[in-house]
DNA sequence: AACCACGCTGTGGTCAGACCACGCGATCGC
DNA sequence: GCGATCGCGTGGTCTGACCACAGCGTGGTT
């Protein structure tokens, strides 16, 4: 089994590569928490030893991560600060390597069906009347008689996310607002083709609420599959 | 519903960031595609009328994404290649996040028992015999007699994600591989309990790879829900 | 005494210019 | 012919400087 030497030669590190493997481990062994705030650039540099751009390039990789949020001036809100959601990170991930032809968009929606029948099952199955509330509320808004294209795309996603946040399950929530969005940013590039035909959709999130109130987890899964089959009719063909 | 002016303020835009916008829709407009070679740092900072480090902030934007790698020297290796899969950055995003607590451990669990269970499920319809091979080559290789932790880990993560490609999604196979590898990393921050108890989670994959050799994609289901219940016992409770 | 304007100070953002290590590729010498 | 060597372009790093911005203290004004 032993074909000689073949050891992988040094990896080559960067400076800001360490910077950011030193930070990552001051969060996962829980010195830097979220909320904290970082020391400045220049005294984070003078106590990692390098320069004040590598210290920065750093602070790009963490930001661009979600992790977290650089603000000029003084005072509390100012500085390198811990918090942030991985949502736009994942959006931008996932967009872009929808771009670079890594991912069809089938597989994004395809997910999105899979994602989405199971937390609208947890949903159906656990929700309060306090969550109950929520989505009628929203469902009442897209009714509206003076709904524009965009407030309606924007309650459609709320619409779903709130759905995914009901599964009580933070990372599914998270994904489906990515999944969403990057669908969305993509189709919207394409052709905003719905029109005036959001009524069919207005229908199935209406009978998805109302598989939700039965609490009947499978009624609510199929109405789902549904509802997303008809608003991304070419895809499941073929596979 | 006018609330008066309310107007947000300008969103303040940094250099990098216009530099990284660019790039981005080049890609999305398929004028830049996987394998191009961006132009050198010196060249793009020239022609964006940006200087160096700011191009080099958006290089680290990219990379951080997995869009991009970037290689010294010269000759055609050279450069910002694109390229790269969203494997390892996804990976990133959510151990960075669970340090964070803004997702718990249980999360990914659960997230990945549903992903790998549809995973699972379509393997079981259209998986070609050479797949099968592939499959079983990997459990054999688990049976061997003088396999280290180490190669188990490895061989396992192996035989998860060759399941997820054969769904046939690529997007639901990297979101798989990145679970699981944001799983392991932080269980092995923790303790290697498994010890010597492989036996049954060697069962377990042969029942997988039985339940995908019978086409039965709902016991295949099954014995994954089986498998990692008995690997994340404390996963499932509560909710 | 209350209040407001100014400037100090520290933050991230940007820039210019320089030097280094690396590795391909052409050139030169044998 | 062929191998060692040098050139040159690549990303990586550093220095030092300047800018815009925002909070907050200090000063003068009312």
């Amino acid at each position: 089994m032993n074909d000689g030497p073949d050891w992988r030669p040094v990896k080559r590190v960067r400076a800001f590569e360490e910077v950011v493997a030193q930070i990552e481990e001051q969060i996962s062994t829980g010195r830097l928490r979220a909320g904290d705030k970082l020391p400045g650039e220049r005294a984070l540099a003078a106590a990692l030893g390098v320069s004040r751009p590598s210290v920065r390039e750093a602070m790009r990789v963490l930001e661009a991560m979600g992790v977290l949020v650089a603000n000029t001036g003084s005072g509390p809100e100012a500085g390198a600060i811990l918090a942030g959601s991985a949502g736009p990170a994942l959006t931008g991930v996932l967009g872009l390597h929808l771009g670079l032809a890594n991912f069809a968009v089938d597989d994004v929606v395809e997910t999105r069906l899979l994602i989405e029948s199971w937390a609208v099952e947890a949903a159906a199955r656990h929700a309060s009347e306090a969550d109950l509330d929520r989505l009628r509320a929203i469902v009442a808004a897209m009714d509206a008689p003076d709904v524009s294209a965009e407030q309606f795309n924007e309650q459609d996603t709320e619409f779903h996310t709130a759905i995914a946040e009901l599964s009580g399950n933070a990372l599914v929530a998270t994904f489906m607002r990515a999944l969403r969005d990057t669908v969305r940013r993509h189709q919207q590039r394409a052709v905003v083709e719905l029109g005036s035909n959001t009524e069919a959709l207005r229908a199935d999130h209406r009978a998805i609420l109302a598989a939700i109130e039965a609490r009947d987890p499978h009624a609510a899964a199929e109405a789902v599959a549904a509802h997303l089959r008809r608003a991304y009719p070419r895809v499941g063909r073929g596979r």
